[in-house]
DNA sequence: GTTCCGCATGAATCGATAG
DNA sequence: ACTATCGATTCATGCGGAA
């Protein structure tokens, strides 16, 4: 199978458009945060963010297969002792121009920043934010199945009469879960809330997101030879992942020195013609200079 | 210290405005969700929740003190596979009429039966949303620290002098000095993720939160004597814990049978009259039967 | 080899100080 | 008065040297 990795460096607003039509199947990216990062991007102000992302998101939306899933990864920041509310505002207004908002996940970072303030404690959870062009779309639940953890085996073994006819006596949400179905399994799957350090403790590697981010979205929304698409590269987390996993993947960055960073380090794809056939569960590469 | 719970019957649009401005210190509610539990409040349509809420909103606005927080339990149902807007659009909407978006707490909910629908996982977790009057309010971090995370490591290394400070507190609650300077080696503040089981040990438990929940944000921004109000009493979870924790409370029900059922169990506040002074932390009672 | 421990560090935020 | 900069705060994680 044969992978690729085209990479555009300049601004998304303007390499979207060098993409055709329906060519992706999964954009996961997590944008520059409002006033965050002024080195690198300019730094939006909270108030213009939307003004600033919605064109991108108009192009992300031609560009994505019908079938296919765009994960956002962002956090409003704090402001003036108040949350910022571009985030909300982004999400309403991408449903004016025909995005669908399918589903909320929760990264919960399990090493937040340290720190303590008179009137908050330490923020220490994520958005990710899923956004589809339709209400069918490719989802590949199995991929992501879970050994079933401790409280799951206690609570299944302890099972109850109660908890075996619990169906019809509930609210009737139509959703009939015989949990009795479950005991002889060992894998179950997951909830819409993801445990994950971020990853801080190498010298060379300080990625907005651990790999374990991307990993994730792209085995429940991709197979392998899909596309991935991160408009804000960044250090390329992104891309080495979906390279990694046999994913295609395309990476736009505004930053020519992260640009080259990240090209020289993604391997010439004639490599994988001679390959055998394996699996994309694999050592990971050796630890890259993150930028973001 | 008399402690008192005051119930009112009726309408939280109409009840609410027979309070005295500026009388509550906590504000800890979780409203009947849009569309959802018709049989007991009606069931408001999604695009009509906020403006439902928001006479509300105003009123909780009033009788709120200036130091005081508000607490709202809430999660936007999945309609025709789309999450709602309306949570999003009362925060906006909230903040229009002089409330501020002080932060959004994490419910994790950690024991969820397993299950899932062809287009997403499990919904585990709810929002947490809390607003104030005033940028400067009474929260007391102190209250709700919690033990350092590797505590079978902790334990081991700090094992005398565990035993020093036991002696320490036994000798006297002195108050004058600073607790977190000799708590601090061993607890940890928290963050802004909350993990809490669901409580589904009661049969006619279908969907109010666990008593930790309130018990929570209750020693986080208030002490004992304050005055707790819920508006959407419902079972009256967040009353019956306020009074454990020797907290004043406000309940609102709408439906009879509820408000009844909570008048009836609620203790007569002249017991405490005679009761000698002791912690608030004691056995939880009996189990009852909830309605949410 | 293992286990243990030191230590650097991360999409942070506030309040004080400086311009 | 308003904005910009800086220091203090303080936890989970995992690498790497030490025992």
């Amino acid at each position: 199978m044969k992978i690729y990795t085209d990479l555009y460096c300049g601004d998304s607003r303007e390499e979207l458009k060098k993409l055709p039509d329906n060519c992706v199947d999964l954009i996961f990216t997590s944008p520059p945060y409002a006033d965050q990062r002024k080195n690198t991007y300019g730094g939006i102000h909270p108030n213009k963010y939307v003004e600033w992302f919605l064109p991108i998101a108009k192009e992300l939306l031609r560009v994505l297969k019908p079938t296919g899933t765009f994960v956002l990864n962002i956090k409003e920041r704090v402001v003036d002792g108040e949350r910022s509310t571009y985030v909300m505002e982004l999400i309403l207004e991408m449903r004016k121009i025909g995005w669908l908002w399918t589903e909320e996940y929760i990264w919960h970072k399990k090493n937040s920043y340290p720190g303590k303030w008179p009137n908050r404690f330490r923020d220490s959870w994520e958005r990710l934010i899923q956004f589809n062009k339709n209400k069918k779309f490719h989802m590949y639940q199995e991929a992501v199945m879970v050994p079933v953890g401790d409280w799951a085996k206690t609570r299944l073994k302890n099972l109850s009469e109660t908890d075996k006819r619990r169906d019809e006596s509930k609210v009737g949400s139509g959703f009939g879960k015989n949990i009795s179905n479950w005991l002889d399994r060992d894998m179950a799957f997951p909830t819409n809330v993801l445990h994950l350090a971020t990853e801080c403790n190498n010298k060379n590697h300080s990625a907005a997101f651990p790999e374990g981010l991307p990993e994730w979205f792209i085995k429940l929304f991709t197979k392998q030879g899909d596309t991935v698409l991160d408009p804000f590269m960044g250090s390329g987390t992104t891309n080495f992942v979906a390279k990694r996993m046999k994913r295609n993947s395309i990476g736009i960055e505004i930053v020519k020195e992260y640009y080259d960073m990240v090209k020289s380090e993604i391997q010439p794809v004639e490599l994988y013609l001679l390959e055998p056939k394996q699996n994309y569960e694999q050592p990971k590469p050796k630890r890259r200079i993150a930028v973001r």
